[in-house]
RNA sequence: GGUCCGUUAGUCUAGAGGCCUAUGACGUCUGCCUGUCACGCAGAAGAUCACGGGUUCGAAUCCCGUACGGACCGCCA
């Protein structure tokens, strides 16, 4: 290759004879003098020609984006461009060749975004001249890169597992492929390689990673989609602590070294999953500021005001958050709003209080003086100050409330987009009712320790009280990281599957590999799968997952680039004779 | 499966029942221009206003349906 990048081209350059390739970004023809931006991957490069030159009439039949290569002299500008890494050089073009042509494009190759999505996840690789996409996408390499030397450097090993596996019934739905050697019988993708690090904890690696492709055929949303990649890891002979510790590490390192915003310090705040609840009505709250939900039922337990009344004799919860200084930012028909916007989250209504000399308010006439005077005390009250009050159940208030806390944090403007807000959520239930089936099911994983091991289960009366070493990483209200320490014994494993509803015999043959291999020697162990397209995500500040994938499925799910899904032709379909198994009779 | 929002030249966009034979910009084409870098100047072409139906004397504009796109809910441990 004779060319060289146009950003090593630098002062010292100056003199030398040097060939460039790349694409027409721009010509500005000035009519007797012609310059011509050229780019390639690193960067901008100008071409100067004048008439004299033998490559001028061919050099004037350029267009943007057509291909070419230049062999020319750099020489020093006499009008430099700082805006530009070469902008005091430009190369007088001595030999011109054109490589490719280029027809009238779809849409203009420039920095700011301005077509339609779709248009853009058509011509994906259009799209992916633009500064902002490459350069994500450059940055996702970077990061790829540093992760892979950092678990290199803490000990772990790179291990790559199948994408052909075996549907698994529990979590998402699966991606499938049919066997066609195997007619009725199918693969499919994996969710996550969660069975197979637990095997190769068995087999003795001791601490594993993969930058892992997951897959999951669900509806997506702006930071879901159907495959992404997860910073897999497992390890053995470790506590909760000892995975947090990498977690947080992972997390510490990459944020501060990519991000200019400001991280979290370590350790980072680590809150009980009933406690988020409780304070944020969210497992994955945002730090970036306080607001917290407080339980505000005691003040009323002698009210005479019949919502409230009520509520509390069917033994429901009456809490509130405090927007401070933020009364007058809300005008009757903005609280009604919201009002709607908390019914819209199931709450059978919203009440609030203005607080000012006089107390204003929906149920301003209905609180007391005394009940004032404690709200006064409690929610530490002062003149300005908006209270909104959510009563109900405590399943109901809490997301409420959690909801309309992260909707008034938006609009008084207190989520620091500067800033990178680290949490841990640990000791998620390990189970949780299930109304629509009237069934108790997993709050989270099913493989996770419950917190006294076997003994968890011996008492079966509160099993809403069984805690799990399960955990979350959140940052600024976003689920980064899922891990636990899984339970490697069978027998409780089986009593927790048991639980909702599964048979030994029927957990032993769904889950037959952890199943027989749990009894040959299985260390204790546990792990994390921190998401790498949130990450970046965050670092850039994207508003959805598809910014930071080279060539990702639009929202709905579709490749609109290379047409996928697509049908299969009819040869395929019969070679596949995909069809309900026969019964026997 | 549901709710909400959107769809006007290659691209972005104006448009609020008659001033629309649809505005402006970028791009394209033609001509002029020797220091530009969002080059400049003059001119030209380019749109069945997503599709189908309805209301109306009259629809880009109002209504209904469909398609497509996006956000959210369900779903996603």
């Amino acid at each position: 290759m004779k060319k060289i990048y146009n950003e090593t081209v630098d002062k010292k350059s100056i003199g030398k004879t040097v060939t460039l390739a790349g694409w027409v970004a721009k010509k500005r023809d000035l009519g007797g003098l012609l310059f011509i931006d050229l780019r390639d991957k690193t960067g901008i490069i100008q071409l100067v020609i004048n008439p004299e030159n033998k490559n001028y009439e061919l050099a004037n039949t350029l267009k943007n984006e057509y291909v070419i290569e230049v062999t020319g002299k750099v020489v020093e500008r006499s009008n430099k461009n700082p805006n530009l890494k070469t902008g005091d050089i430009e190369i007088e073009v001595e030999k011109l060749e054109i490589l490719n042509t280029c027809e009238e494009l779809p849409f203009p190759i420039v920095d700011e975004v301005n077509t339609s999505e779709d248009n853009r996840l058509k011509y994906r690789y259009l799209d992916l001249r633009r500064n902002k996409l490459k350069n994500n996408i450059f940055l996702r390499n970077e990061i790829l890169h540093f992760l892979r030397n950092k678990m290199y450097d803490l000990g772990f090993t790179e291990v790559q597992t199948p994408i052909l596996t075996a549907s698994s019934p529990e979590g998402a739905r699966d991606f499938v492929v049919p066997s066609r050697v195997y007619p009725g019988k199918f693969y499919a993708l994996p969710q996550a390689p969660q069975i197979y690090k637990e095997l190769l904890m068995v087999s003795g690696f001791e601490k594993y990673f993969q930058i892992a492709p997951c897959f999951r055929d669900e509806d997506p949303r702006a930071d879901r989609t159907l495959e992404f990649y997860q910073l897999d890891l497992e390890m053995s002979f470790v506590e909760e602590d000892d995975v947090l510790n990498v977690g947080e590490e992972i997390f510490y390192d990459t944020f501060t070294k990519f991000s200019n915003k400001k991280v979290s310090p370590r350790p980072f705040r680590r809150i009980q999953y009933n406690d988020a609840i409780d304070l944020y009505g969210s497992d994955k709250p945002d730090l970036r500021f306080g607001m917290e939900i407080q339980d505000i039922t005691k003040i009323f337990s002698n009210t005479e005001f019949t919502v409230f009344k009520n509520i509390i004799s069917e033994g429901g919860m009456i809490n509130a958050i405090v927007a401070k200084d933020a009364a007058d930012k809300y005008s009757r028909k903005q609280l009604d709003e919201l009002t709607e916007f908390v019914k819209s989250k199931k709450a059978s209504g919203l009440a609030y209080l203005k607080i000012s000399d006089e107390v204003t308010g929906s149920i301003a006439k209905v609180v007391t003086e005394d009940e004032v005077k404690e709200l006064t005390k409690q929610l530490k009250l002062e003149k300005n100050d908006l209270v909104l009050i959510v009563s109900g159940p405590r399943k109901i208030v809490k997301p409420a409330l959690g909801a309309l806390r992260l909707r008034i944090g938006d609009d008084l403007g207190l989520m620091d987009p500067n800033r990178l807000e680290l949490c841990i959520i640990n000791d998620f239930p390990m189970f949780e009712w299930d109304e629509q089936n009237e069934k108790w099911d997993f709050c989270h994983n099913p493989f996770s320790l419950p917190h006294g091991g076997i003994q968890a289960y011996d008492n079966t009366t509160n099993l809403e009280n069984i805690l799990a070493y399960q955990f979350d990483f959140v940052c600024n209200g976003n689920e980064m990281a899922s891990g636990a320490i899984r339970n490697h014994d069978l027998d409780s494993l089986a009593k927790g599957f048991e639980i909702v509803g599964y048979s030994r015999e029927e957990v032993e043959q769904r889950f037959k590999s952890i199943f027989t291999a749990f009894k040959y020697g299985c260390p204790p162990h546990g792990g994390m799968a921190p998401g790498l397209d949130r990450i970046i995500m965050l670092i850039q500040d994207e508003p959805n997952l598809r910014e930071v994938q080279a060539f990702p499925p639009s929202a709905s799910g579709q490749d609109l680039m290379m047409g996928s899904p697509s049908e299969l032709t009819k040869q395929q379909l019969e070679e596949l004779k995909i069809q309900f198994k026969k019964e026997k009779k």
